[in-house]
DNA sequence: CCAAAAGTGTTCTGTGTACACCCATGA
DNA sequence: TCATGGGTGTACACAGAACACTTTTGG
């Protein structure tokens, strides 16, 4: 039996500036070795508290998929020619989602823009993770973990655009995610910009939650 | 660094009878320690072969979730409390689909209903499994891989039906899957029963593909 | 002639999408 | 007063869902 070296790797996820970015050091995501000492989530746990600036048990989680540097058949959920698993056997990826609000000036030069990040070679795990993101942010409340609890639509209308990479109309994104039943009205204001000041809302439940499509 | 058991589970679909199945003996799924001599595909292939009257190289694959026994945190993908990886630390679980017709007759008792599965220790990773499955069978060709290579839109409605746990409307299901144009007729017919021959039809491509929803 | 499955259209409803202007505020 | 973002309604196109009868065949 030989020795196999099992990695976890993490996608930590901010929206900053409006834009979509994600934790790189060298062009790489976050990785560690995964010993079976601690159970994986433990593990993934311990990968977030080593992020400059970041406490652990913030943010959503989801695990991705669990790559294995030798596969060679055809998958239908991840293009895996080209995956690289770095140092590992097998390496079992993650995403993480945080709100901009909790993560430190000082670090964010560590965010990167995730479509800058076409030479990494974790560029597959990335792209796959967007995917995933793109598809959850459909059918759930999972923005509710990039926001602070108390936002404006325009706030998140923003998020939506960063994770989707596309511009919606603003009109038919308040319709239809008002109509969703997944927000509630503080009946405060906000002021984002230098701006009128806009209606403040939170999410009902700041938990995975699906939403009724009816 | 302790030593860790890494387990492949699998859970092995067919539609037979009308009914959708998963391959099973005394309640549980097929499973095998990984070794890591070989890669996880080559260790899934071995777990197909080994199942009574399969080959390897059939049917469509993919990869579901690799559960860890000690996991607490919330997961949105799967429901983890109750979840069993069994004798192992972490089982990656794998569902490959097969048609009916690869089946031989002498072997399908080990078949079981997956709605009769409720007493199973792999309950979880059944219930996922399926769900998943409905999931890609809405916006994919996946169920190419339950069929033989030429069938009538009945046979397709009921792998559809049997799937889904549910009845659909027959006109609506003609329509709509001849809109999306990934069959081809083939121009013969083809009787299922004893009664009136339908048209024969064969899937344009029998490989993955996404189906333009517009 | 009967049982069994094949085949075929229309209507309604709801959702997504396109689209333009006025309002409140701070600088 | 100007720049910035907040806030609002309508019309059209398309897709999903409901719904019933005739046809072809073998037994």
């Amino acid at each position: 039996m030989r020795l196999q070296r099992i990695g976890i790797k993490l996608v930590l996820f901010s929206v900053i500036d409006g834009t979509l970015r994600v934790y790189s050091e060298q062009g790489n995501v976050p990785s560690l070795e995964w010993t079976g000492e601690k159970s994986l989530d433990q593990t993934v746990d311990e990968l977030v508290r080593r992020i400059p600036g970041l406490a652990t048990d913030q943010g959503y989680r989801e695990q991705l998929y669990t790559f294995s540097s030798t596969e060679v058949s055809p998958s239908a959920e991840v293009p895996l020619s080209g995956t690289k698993v770095g140092e590992y056997d097998v390496a079992i990826a993650y995403y993480v989602l945080l709100g901009e609000h909790k993560i430190p000036q000082s670090v964010r030069s560590r965010w990167i823009p995730y479509n800058a990040m076409t030479d990494s070679p974790d560029l597959v795990t990335i792209t796959y993770a967007v995917q995933r993101l793109r598809w959850k942010i459909e059918y759930t409340n999972v923005v509710y973990s990039l926001l602070p609890a108390a936002f404006t639509l325009g706030q998140l209308q923003r998020v939506y655009e960063a994770i989707l990479g596309k511009q919606v109309d603003k009109r038919n994104f308040r319709k239809k995610i008002l109509s969703l039943g997944i927000l509630k009205d503080t009946g405060k204001k906000k002021r984002t910009g230098r701006a009128r000041p806009a209606e403040a809302y939170s999410f009902k439940k700041r938990t995975l939650s699906y939403v009724e499509v009816l």
